[in-house]
DNA sequence: CAAATTAGTTAGTTAGACTAACTAATAGAA
DNA sequence: TTCTATTAGTTAGTCTAACTAACTAATTTG
């Protein structure tokens, strides 16, 4: 197969596309799941990986430290987050996930997915394994491992 | 590999994070592209598959009628569209792209889809086969082939 | 110790999504 | 055939999440 510039450049447009349409899947099922997806996103962080400064939080999610003092603020308003200043640099707020944060996070992210999941559970063998195979490349591409 | 309930949600989680963080990364080439994901994405449809209505493009793009009501508009009024009342039935607006359209569909989605482009470039050969074989299937996933 | 840097917030704007309620056109049924 | 239901699209109003610019507060550095 070829991989020149042309052909990476049709990779990147059936990327491109497949992400707008898988999300806008997903984003049907919000209502319902009660967490939209930048939340739910950052919940994840969270829950995964423990405590995070908002700056790092923002940094992971890709996006300015005013959009994360927001999601922040309203995670924060809905007990699904608590945050306390760092003792040893209170510039820092190191924030948490609460024990509502993560139940909530549990059962809104398997609502959430649930659509999906199902439509995984559709497909053939062959290509479940292919998508889990681009798994590991996809992640790389965003630049997240 | 186990392919029940439970890893089929752990593959949907990842495949809805990869969306996520992907575009993400393509939005930062947005100012500059001069078209946003969602116009790129309607020009994409009216550039391969001729004219349609408006009703079916909000079908495909999987948005609401008044969502791609304000976007066709948009388009419109920057020449990337135009629109005659189908003389059979005038309920129908049909839908296609200009010159000028096609024109900048070319250039700009060259421009957004460059960086990730690039990206798919410095992928080993085998993450590279993983993500094609991968292009298939997701189009499976969002309902579109 | 003053200046520069860093972390986070506030204010204001924008794009793009939604629902509800509307107009106009067509199709169907009494 | 006319009145009703349906269909296509628009308008109005709201919401979330993104941005930049400009700010405060804390810390580091020259």
């Amino acid at each position: 197969m070829k991989t020149d510039q042309a052909s990476n450049l049709e990779i990147a447009d059936e990327l491109h596309s497949a992400a707008i349409h898988l999300l806008r899947v997903l984003r049907k099922q919000d209502a319902e799941a009660g967490l939209s997806a930048p939340k739910l996103s950052v919940l994840s962080v969270l829950a995964f990986g423990g405590t995070a400064t908002l700056k790092t939080l923002a940094a992971v999610e890709q996006v300015s430290r005013p959009t994360m003092t927001k999601l922040i603020q309203e995670l924060e308003a809905d007990d699904m987050v608590k945050r306390q200043t760092n003792p040893d640099d209170r510039r820092n707020q190191l924030i948490s996930i609460t024990a509502k944060g993560k139940s909530v996070f549990g059962t809104a992210r398997r609502k959430r997915l649930d659509a999906l999941a199902r439509q995984v559970a559709d497909l053939s063998k062959s290509d479940r394994q292919a998508v889990v195979k681009a798994i590991a490349p996809l992640r790389k591409l965003s630049g997240r491992s």
